[in-house]
DNA sequence: GCCGTAATAT
DNA sequence: CATATTACGG
């Protein structure tokens, strides 16, 4: 009781043996997807519950209301969609949900998860996705859940629940107060509770959606009434937007200072940085698309201020925007990435042949800001299937030595390419598939990052410290 | 009235 | 520290 107890997690590469018997319900009409993940999640000492029709889970979840953690999913049962299946759970019990699918574009990932699913995995499901499934038995309430429920929760007015330090919250997680409780609005003297206006939180998957306004948008029609309309999150006010808008706009300003400072520091040392930026970039140009280039030059050269006001979509100017088109860049903190762009070949005249590289490769090279406010240039290349990485962070800004340059000689020893396999090292440009499936979806990789600053799942080791409040989630 | 910005409060 | 609120000018 007093105080913590340790409960160390191996996962070696044996059988793993979970903290606490976690009690899983998987659903999967596919009976060999059933059988597959069942056999999978026995290995790591799941309980298993299964079930083919979304009917028959909500059945189980119903009966087993407290003996069940988590649920597993996938989006399309024959008897009812995802969003249907994670309503109509969440009105029955606070059971988790973690929604698989072979759906991997942002529609469908993001909708499950405002939709209040736990996590959205890709199929198929690696060892380790099962492996960190426990996880997601009790993470939603503490993030996902709590902000999911909040904004579906309270239409018009009602402000209550708790969502602060979660700290001192202990077993009244009512699951179950969803049920119209307005004009209840007691004054209560107990201690919580009294948070006239509750802060909102911005989720991952509110930013992504904000971002994904943005971007739709356009810049110029960005306005905070419009975004709010196209967010469409229940509870969410048009003051959340604003002030969320100044700070976001604030983050791309202090990045474009950074690199106004830096490349105007560079300037006076160095014409020939310029020089031979140009004409790499023409080499990069039957490569690369540059969308940023515009306006790295501008701000060498001032006059030139004609830029952006295209609304040609898809290749906007802003990083974080063109993050959020492709989503595939957003991170916990996705203003880390300056600019960032796939390959294809662009209708450039072809100076040069572009080295040895294939045209089927892709990456992209850009320049992000470092904590120190210095610039870095790294490149990220994947393979021809898109699954391997190769990330190189280049020398990072000095007064001399200009990040810049790193940025811009970018295939630097692609023949070397297989030297530097594996995942070398994660720099702080992590959002990107980082563990050892493939490298496919963007919020799998956001949330994963997100997820495992708390729970550290990449070692070998882990140790949770709970105290009884814990168990009180199971 | 809406928007953007800055200052200020929580 | 992140978010909210307020005030003011466009």
């Amino acid at each position: 009781m007093s105080g913590k107890k340790a409960i160390s997690v191996e996962s070696g590469g044996n059988a793993l043996l979970l903290p606490i018997s976690v009690s899983v319900l998987l659903v999967d009409g596919d009976s060999t997807c059933l059988a597959i993940l069942s056999k999978m999640l026995h290995w790591f000492g799941y309980k298993v519950n299964t079930a083919k029709r979304a009917t028959d889970a909500l059945c189980i979840a119903r009966e087993r209301e407290g003996e069940l953690n988590l649920m597993l999913a996938e989006a399309h049962l024959p008897d009812m969609d995802k969003y249907e299946l994670l309503e109509t759970v969440g009105e029955i019990s606070k059971l988790p949900i973690v929604i698989m699918s072979a759906d991997d574009n942002e529609n469908d990932m993001l909708g499950g998860l405002f939709k209040g699913a736990a996590f959205y995995l890709v199929k198929p499901l690696s060892m380790n996705d099962i492996k960190n499934l426990w996880q997601f038995a009790f993470i939603k309430k503490t993030d996902t859940m709590v902000t999911a429920e909040r904004l579906s929760g309270f239409s018009s007015e009602g402000t209550d629940d708790q969502m602060l330090p979660n700290k001192g919250k202990r077993s009244d997680q009512d699951a179950k107060r969803k049920e119209e409780m307005d004009k209840n609005e007691q004054e209560d003297n107990d201690d919580y509770s009294v948070q006239k206006k509750p802060k909102l939180i911005w989720t991952h998957e509110l930013h992504n959606r904000f971002l994904q306004a943005i971007g739709v948008l356009g810049i110029d029609g960005a306005h905070p009434k419009k975004i709010l309309q196209y967010m469409n999150v229940p509870g969410l006010k048009k003051e959340n937007i604003s002030s969320h808008l100044q700070k976001y706009r604030l983050s791309l300003k202090r990045e474009r200072d950074t690199v106004e400072t830096t490349l105007n520091q560079d300037y006076n040392e160095s014409h020939v940085l310029l020089c031979n930026l140009s004409s790499t970039v023409n080499v990069l140009g039957s490569l690369f698309q540059f969308p940023e280039m515009q306006s790295m030059t501008t701000s060498c050269q001032p006059e030139s201020r004609s830029q952006e006001q295209k609304n040609e979509n898809s290749c906007m100017s802003m990083h974080s925007l063109g993050s959020a088109h492709a989503l595939n860049h957003v991170g916990p903190s996705c203003n880390d990435i300056l600019d960032c762009r796939h390959g294809q070949l662009a209708p450039t005249r072809n100076q040069e042949p572009a080295r040895q590289l294939a045209p089927t490769c892709s990456g992209y090279a850009g320049i992000r800001i470092n904590n120190n406010g210095k610039l870095a240039g790294f490149h990220q290349m994947l393979d021809f299937n898109g699954e391997e990485f190769v990330e190189e962070n280049m020398a990072s800004s000095n007064n001399v030595d200009s990040g810049l340059e790193g940025a811009v000689q970018w295939p630097p020893s692609l023949t070397r390419q297989e030297e530097e396999k594996g995942q070398q090292q994660q720099h702080l440009f992590v959002p990107k598939p980082s563990t050892e499936d493939h490298g496919e979806h963007d919020i799998n990789c956001a949330e994963r990052v997100g997820i495992d600053e708390f729970f550290d799942t990449t070692k070998v080791s882990t140790q949770l410290f709970i105290d009884e409040n814990f168990h009180d989630l199971w």
